[in-house]
RNA sequence: GGCCCCAUCGUCUAUCGGCUAGGACACCUGGUUCUCAUCCAGGUAAGAGGAGUUCGACUCUCCUUGGGGCUGCCA
């Protein structure tokens, strides 16, 4: 049995789109599951875009959706020399000819245009889509060579893939016409045509390409957002393909396992972001602790704050995590939680000043507080909200609690409140509810 | 215009002739609760339309309608 052999063949335009980078999702996964091997080939023939910084960024969005590749990537520039020479012995044997154009731009010029067959059909069976075939009366010659003497697409790109080996061509739906061309390049190249699988497109709410005019369209856009990599990976996957069950957490092994084209759906798929924001989210809850923390403390820290006053003896971080993991959603959401833990120059919310602070009594009644919390045997989550409880006689400690939480927190939401204070321990929970009470209470 | 592809809740989907049409997201209600979030329980919501095949069609066939793709010296 040959080896299976599939490519990834973007061409370097600095960003890379989801639609794109789905279909990179499904070879690797179709290469992983069969034992074959994930090819990467940047087609970078269009020099005016294809910049150095934009094949780093090419490889850096491999890198950040785990898309390893087995062998060191492949050029396109690097292969014109062999395009060229393909498109020699097509001229010699009369699988195409030279022909004076007119291109689109009103270039004129003679290129080299490539034979195809004027009568029968042409067929072949798609993965995903089933059989296809089209007239060959329907399909018309086409440009190989452009007048200035360089490959066009879809010789580079059958020249390419027979260089690599490429066994199967798992691709976006956009190229199933050019498959008729190619099937017909591969042969009159005298190499077998690889076994095609088509992919639909991701498309917005009103059916059309999802585009940048819909949201985060690019990889990137998704990476700063704070989304992660194996959240966006696995919503991808989903979008066109289930594992047969009721799963939709996967991890990669199952997926590896359970991927098959067959299961890939020939419909196009509307790209959900609530979907993606729920799947986010639980891929945060499934970070094991220690990982969470360590990055957690990163984003701390790269957001400007000094953790040398919180070191592990000091600082309850196990009870952060406790606290915070459940209500992350995004990286991006750290520090801007949390950051009333680090600085006492805390933000304060505008509206939750005024419904919470501003109001008579207030203020006596955060001194009262500070004067409780001072007087407590032991300052801790469980011992605070005794006395609390005890002050509202089971009334609710709303009262109590809410302006509390704006005074030290300067937010309306967040941890469980005497968790919040048993962080920030006895003495900047005290100074905090007189800083507020003097700053904000009428 | 020509050629090709597609069609189940708002969205992603299950169903491969027997369906009281299942799950998830979103939404709504209730519970837990000091807020938010989590968690738990429940609810609303679908087979584009028309013929045919069949004992029986969401599932098969055809037509209509709707959507999409392609129709470059772009990839």
């Amino acid at each position: 049995m040959e080896e299976i052999r599939v490519r990834f063949a973007p061409s370097p335009t600095g960003k890379v789109h989801i639609g794109n980078i789905r279909a990179a999702i499904y070879n690797w996964l179709f290469a992983r599951h069969t034992g074959g091997k994930f090819l990467l080939r940047v087609e970078d023939t269009d020099l005016e875009r294809s910049t150095p910084e934009a094949i780093k960024a090419l490889f850096e969005c491999m890198e950040w959706l785990g898309l390893s590749y087995d062998e060191p990537e492949f050029y396109q520039t690097k292969n014109v020399k062999r395009h060229l020479e393909c498109v020699e012995k097509l001229l010699a044997e009369g699988k195409a000819y030279k022909c004076e154009r007119t291109s689109r731009d009103g270039k004129t010029g003679e290129v080299v245009m490539f034979r195809m067959p004027k009568e029968g059909t042409i067929e072949f069976d798609d993965i995903v889509k089933g059989h296809m075939a089209k007239k060959a009366e329907d399909i018309q010659d086409f440009a190989i060579v452009r007048s200035d003497g360089s490959p066009i697409f879809h010789l580079a790109n059958v020249v390419d893939d027979i260089d690599q080996r490429v066994t199967h061509i798992i691709r976006g739906d956009d190229h199933v016409e050019n498959t008729f061309k190619h099937i017909e390049l591969f042969k009159a190249l005298g190499a077998t045509p690889p076994k095609y699988g088509h992919l639909s497109m991701i498309v917005n709410a009103q059916g059309k390409p999802y585009s940048k005019r819909d949201g985060a369209a690019f990889v990137g856009e998704f990476r700063e957002q704070g989304y992660l990599p194996d959240a966006l990976f696995n919503y991808l996957l989903l979008l066109g393909w289930n594992p047969g069950d009721e799963r939709e957490v996967l991890t990669k092994d199952e997926m590896v396992n359970l991927f098959t084209l067959e299961a890939v759906h020939v419909t196009a798929a509307k790209f959900d972001m609530k979907k993606l924001q729920w799947m986010n989210a639980e891929y945060i809850k499934r970070i094991p602790r220690d990982e969470f923390m360590s990055e957690m403390k990163r984003r701390i820290e790269a957001g400007g704050y000094d953790l040398s006053a919180f070191k592990a003896d000091s600082f309850n971080w196990d009870l952060l995590v406790d606290q915070l993991q459940v209500r992350t959603k995004f990286w991006s959401d750290i520090p801007g939680n949390c950051a009333y833990f680090f600085t006492d120059d805390y933000q304060f919310d505008e509206k939750a000043v005024e419904k919470r602070l501003r109001k008579e009594g207030v203020k006596e009644l955060l001194l009262d507080l500070a004067d409780r919390f001072a007087k407590l045997e032991k300052f801790d989550a469980a011992s605070g909200e005794a006395m609390v409880k005890e002050l509202s006689q089971g009334n609710g400690m709303g009262p109590w609690v809410h302006p509390i939480r704006v005074a030290v927190s300067g937010r309306t939401e967040g941890p469980g409140l005497f968790e919040m204070l048993e962080l920030l321990g006895r003495d900047r929970t005290i100074s905090r509810l007189k800083a507020a009470a003097e700053k904000y209470a009428l």
